[in-house]
DNA sequence: GTCAAGCAGATTGTCTGTCATTCTTTCATT
DNA sequence: AATGAAAGAATGACAGACAATCTGCTTGAC
């Protein structure tokens, strides 16, 4: 018998589907940055109580998803420019080495369902829906992710890739950015593919660096 | 006026309290890894309520310091060797690319504050404290992670060494460990001292591996 | 007219108490 | 000895309440 067989049925609580919906709303941009989120209309919103709102509000704040500041309660965070930019960074840090570990032992299996992200994507780029931009691409990596062996950095780099999720939606948006990143992410797929580690080491990290300069015409011409 | 001058003095509230306190006493092992947390007993213990009490506790959950198992409750995480292996793989990373940043850019100020550190965690390597051996030594990180010139960098290495505590404080007993971290730990200092950042990537490296190694040693001693 | 002080409403922090649901353990039965 | 049921324990969730704090607006003074 394998000895963490985890066959047991998780019951969904309250708690539980109050953090995703809210983790959702975050992320399609429900809330502006720097507003701040009233427990009362929440409660009625999503129509629960306050002690299981205020539950999950904990979980996202130490998810960092949301700021709590005693006294004033929960609101979205205003991300600076060098926040952003750290945020990259690690992320580039991460995906660097994801991708090259990928390269080295993805499945036959998975090098397939990787392929599929890619297409997915390719179709959301030329199409309208910025939301399907944004989804798919992160399906992209979070195959790569899946497969480097290691869940801690899958699980890293998805808490990171969620706190810049705004500007990730923004920036995909930019003129011209949709193909360019399908270009970028074609050069990484074929590295993987081909089980060239340099190679996915350097396409990865090209990719993020021209997210990262995306991001930042998109975030100058907001402001 | 700088613009985002941050006077605010932030009340302490109870919430906040507890959750240090409980993560105190996670890192100093007063908990054994897989007990159960009852809500009732805690509640008693701290002198708080049980929603202030959960709300804690979420707050430990999304940081991995706990689990909490729907209808079951929380409990200390019993993690396995792959897990502490990719945390520590993860700590490579962060750590190589924070001490090479640091040697670029840290201040006379702060390398100052960095060798007093070293000097601390020299005392503390020759008594029996162990606790102060894993203090003083993971203060000797946070200077260098401090001063990496990347926030996001720090906040997930503060957190990944959060999780592993247990093991560290285990393997830092272990008959010469702390010894040979220190003659590692100084080679770091040394290169960051003098600018050399590949130096300063590689020890940082070789250390990480060392004290991975030494962990897994211990474990097996466990087990 | 402008600025400061103070007041009222809104919001959060925290507690008590309650109840249904789900686990755990013990005990009796086969 | 293995199975099954029942009692006890613990969690999930809610309602309600009250004090402390914040926010915005009105009032009053200069």
């Amino acid at each position: 018998m394998p000895p963490d067989l985890n066959l047991r049925v998780l019951p969904r609580t309250v708690q539980q589907e109050t953090v995703e919906k809210l983790r959702l709303a975050i992320f399609s941009g429900v809330f502006e940055p720097g507003s701040r989120l009233i427990e009362s209309q929440l409660c009625v919103q999503l129509g629960i109580s306050r002690p299981s709102l205020r539950e999950a509000l904990r979980s996202l704040a130490a998810e960092r998803l949301i700021d709590i500041v005693p006294n004033r309660g929960p609101s979205i965070p205003t991300l600076t420019w060098e926040e952003v930019t750290a945020i990259y960074e690690v992320r580039e840090l991460l995906e660097v080495e994801a991708a090259g570990r990928c390269s080295q032992m993805i499945s036959a299996e998975q090098l397939q369902a990787l392929e599929n992200t890619l297409h997915a994507f390719e179709k959301a780029a030329s199409s309208k829906d910025s939301l399907a931009r944004v989804t798919t691409a992160a399906d992209f990596y979070s195959v790569i992710l899946a497969n480097c062996g290691n869940p801690i950095l899958e699980e890293i780099h998805r808490g990171l890739v969620a706190r810049i999720s705004l500007f990730r939606s923004r920036s995909m948006s930019l003129e011209g950015r949709a193909a360019s990143s399908l270009a970028e992410m074609t050069e990484i797929y074929d590295a993987i593919a081909a089980g060239d580690e340099k190679a996915a080491r350097k396409a990865a990290g090209k990719h993020i660096l021209e997210a990262m300069a995306a991001t930042k015409r998109s975030m100058d011409c907001a402001s």
